[in-house]
Parts: structure tokens; C-alpha cells; sequence
RNA sequence: GGUGGGGUGACCGAGUGGCUAAUGGUAGCAGACUGUAAAUCUGCCGGGCUCUGCCCUACGUAGGUUCGAAUCCUACCCCCACCA
């Protein structure tokens, strides 16, 4: 079950296990990361304490986690859900998760630890042209993308030997699981609202203690935990780049921008049956919707 | 009341006689995306058409100068600063 932020995907995963016994696997990039509970708006511990979740809180907010890894991960997890008789619900907003668990990336070889790190020195420290330019080179089947893409077309052609190009054709992966995709939305006008709200509520409920805490463990800004909307804003107004009370508004900006995203990567990048559903009919209402569906087989 | 500065497209902000429907940025809309993905990028962005071009509207308001003005002149309105 996927659908962009604050659509309300936790509650109806919640509304669900009351048709059968259930533990939901989290794909999101963000909640990954222990103590910024506020800024990525994990699920409460009471609501953890209604269904058993996976992947949360798995690595600290320096350590940096990728979609393969995820993709393993659930795997194991799915596979003990199900060995205690329940039924796996993967429930996200990290749409490239989603799909490497669902439908596999490709196998990346081994890269030596070490000589990645030497790299990516490298070309962080490359100008945006002469990044594309090199990806280009070492990729004939490069796509373009910008800065990140680039640098990891570079990455694998020179620490594999053979472009990412090759490897995605070549080295395809098949999924773990056979996923049945439900999509939440919610009319525009609806869901800007919602985001309005949540971003208030972070502030209001602690977000920038709670960054606070954590850059005073000693994290770099730019450190992967404290790369994404919330947690960005919070960082800035701690560094004196913005004014506290522009947080809220930024971050709901930001998150507009990124659900935005998140509905277009659903709408055109999943792969199989996909049921959307309108999230503003309550959790309640769509949950009895899902289970019938589900029991009739009608995927 | 006086003096100085300023009023530009949804917002911020360049432009100081023709190359200007007007640089940039933001917001917005659409899109790409197989291991950093809450990331990283791309396109569009005054309106209307018979849409490789044409027409309308637009740089506070009203006039004027000029072949031609957002850019010069005059008056007025509003904002800011200082002086009264």
C-alpha cells in the first residue's frame, strides 16, 4: 500500500488489522533513521503498539541505508510475518523501495568499500557539467538525471568495470514478493491542507528540539539522516539561515513539492495492478473496501 | 507640510529610449527517475488564436515628448526614510 504523505496511509493499514491479523513493513527512506521521530513523522508508539512494524528506527541518522539493502531487509521480514500466520502489508511513501523489494533492482557486484568513498570525493567535488559529461563517457546508455545520477553512473562503470547501463539490462533481479498495489490520494486541495496541518503539528510537537539533539551528537549538516523536508528546514533556522517562524510554511511547501513527486512516481512507475483509492473516504470505509476485495481474490 | 528614495508579471527582484511579454529567483503545473530517492534532475509558466506565426493586455494612475518608452517630461495617488 503506497500514496503520498500525509494521505493517511498509517490509518488505514491500522483500519486493516481489524479484518485480519497483520504486521506492516514501513518502506520509507526517512523513518529508517533512530530519534527523528517528529521529522519524519513515524508512527506513534501506540500505533506500533497496535500492529508490529518493520523498518523503523534501523540505523542512525550519519549511517547511510540505499534501496537494495531495504529491499533485503523486508525480505527477511516478510518471510517471518508470514511464518507467524500474518499477512505482510509494506506500507510507504519511498516509491524506488517499494519497487526493489516488489520487482527487484538489478544484482550490483561488489564495490570495494574503500575505493567508493575515494570516488565519491571525487566527484562531489566535480562540476554538474563535467559529471554528466564523465557519466556520458563511461555510460553510452546514460540518461541523464542530474548531479546523484550521474555520480553513481560514474561510481558503478569504474568500480564494476562495466557501465550501471549493462548491469541493469544484464543483471536484472527478480522481486520477493508479488505485490497487490494500493495507491491513496487525495484531491489537491484536500491533501495541501493536510500537509499544512502536519507541518504545524512538527513544529509544535518538537521537530527542532528534536534536530537540535541530534546535530549536537556531533552530525554534520549534510549528514544522510538530516537530508530531507523537515528535518532540512529545522536544520536552517538552527544554523540562523532562516527565521523560526518560517519553518512551518517551508516545510509545508517542501512537502507539497513532494508529495507531488510521490504521485507522479505512482502513477507512472509501478509496475502490475494497481487499485487507487481516494483517502479522504476515511480509513474505516477503504479498509472494509481492501478486505472485500482481498477475500474475492480481485486483484 | 518639506526633502530624498521607491512603486515592474501570483510573490521577490533586474532592467533605465528600440534587440522587452520584459534577465534571475520563488511559488505553481506537468514530467523523468533500477541501490543517496523526503534524493537528483527536465520542461512549461500574462491571455487568446486559424499557433514554426498572429492578435490583445501589461511595468502605480492620467497626460505629454518621440518614428519608437517599463525606461525621458508633467501632474496626481500610494509606500519608506529623514527633517518639520
Amino acid at each position: 500500500m503506497v500514496g503520498a504523505t500525509a494521505v493517511g496511509k498509517t490509518a488505514v493499514a491500522l483500519a486493516l488489522a481489524a479484518h485480519w491479523p497483520l504486521e506492516i513493513v514501513s518502506a520509507d527512506s526517512r523513518q529508517i533513521y533512530r530519534r527523528l521521530d517528529v521529522g519524519t513523522a513515524k508512527p506513534t508508539r501506540k500505533e506500533r503498539a497496535r500492529v508490529p512494524h518493520h523498518g523503523l528506527d534501523l540505523i542512525d541518522p550519519g549511517a547511510r541505508y540505499s534501496a537494495g539493502h531495504f529491499a533485503r531487509d523486508a525480505e527477511a521480514w516478510i518471510a517471518d510475518i508470514r511464518g507467524r500466520g500474518r499477512l505482510p502489508v509494506v506500507v510507504g511513501g519511498t516509491g524506488l523501495y517499494v519497487r526493489a523489494l516488489a520487482e527487484g533492482l538489478f544484482r550490483e557486484p561488489a564495490l570495494d568499500p574503500a575505493r567508493r568513498r575515494a570516488l565519491d570525493a571525487w566527484t562531489s567535488r566535480l562540476e554538474p557539467l563535467e559529471l554528466l559529461r564523465w557519466a556520458g563517457r563511461l555510460d553510452p546508455g546514460f540518461r541523464g538525471g542530474g548531479r546523484q545520477r550521474a555520480a553513481r553512473a560514474i561510481e558503478i562503470a569504474l568500480l564494476s568495470g562495466h557501465p550501471l547501463s549493462h548491469w541493469q539490462q544484464a543483471a536484472r533481479a527478480r522481486g520477493a514478493i508479488d505485490p497487490w498495489y494500493i495507491v491513496l490520494t487525495a484531491p489537491r486541495p484536500v491533501l495541501h491542507q493536510r500537509i499544512a496541518r502536519r507541518a504545524e503539528e512538527m513544529v509544535r510537537r518538537g521537530l527542532i528540539e528534536e534536530v537540535a539533539a541530534v546535530l549536537s551528537e556531533g552530525h554534520p549538516p549534510g549528514a544522510p539522516g538530516l537530508d530531507g523536508v523537515g528535518i532540512r528546514e529545522a536544520v536552517e533556522y538552527l544554523h540562523g539561515r532562516r527565521p523560526r517562524a518560517s519553518v512551518a510554511e517551508a516545510i509545508a511547501t517542501g512537502t507539497r513539492q513532494y508529495a507531488k513527486r510521490q504521485e507522479t512516481w505512482f502513477r507512472h512507475q509501478l509496475d502490475g495492478t494497481v487499485r487507487m483509492l481516494d483517502a479522504t473516504r476515511g480509513p474505516e470505509r477503504l479498509a472494509g473496501e481492501i478486505a472485500e476485495a482481498w477475500e474475492k481474490g480481485d486483484a
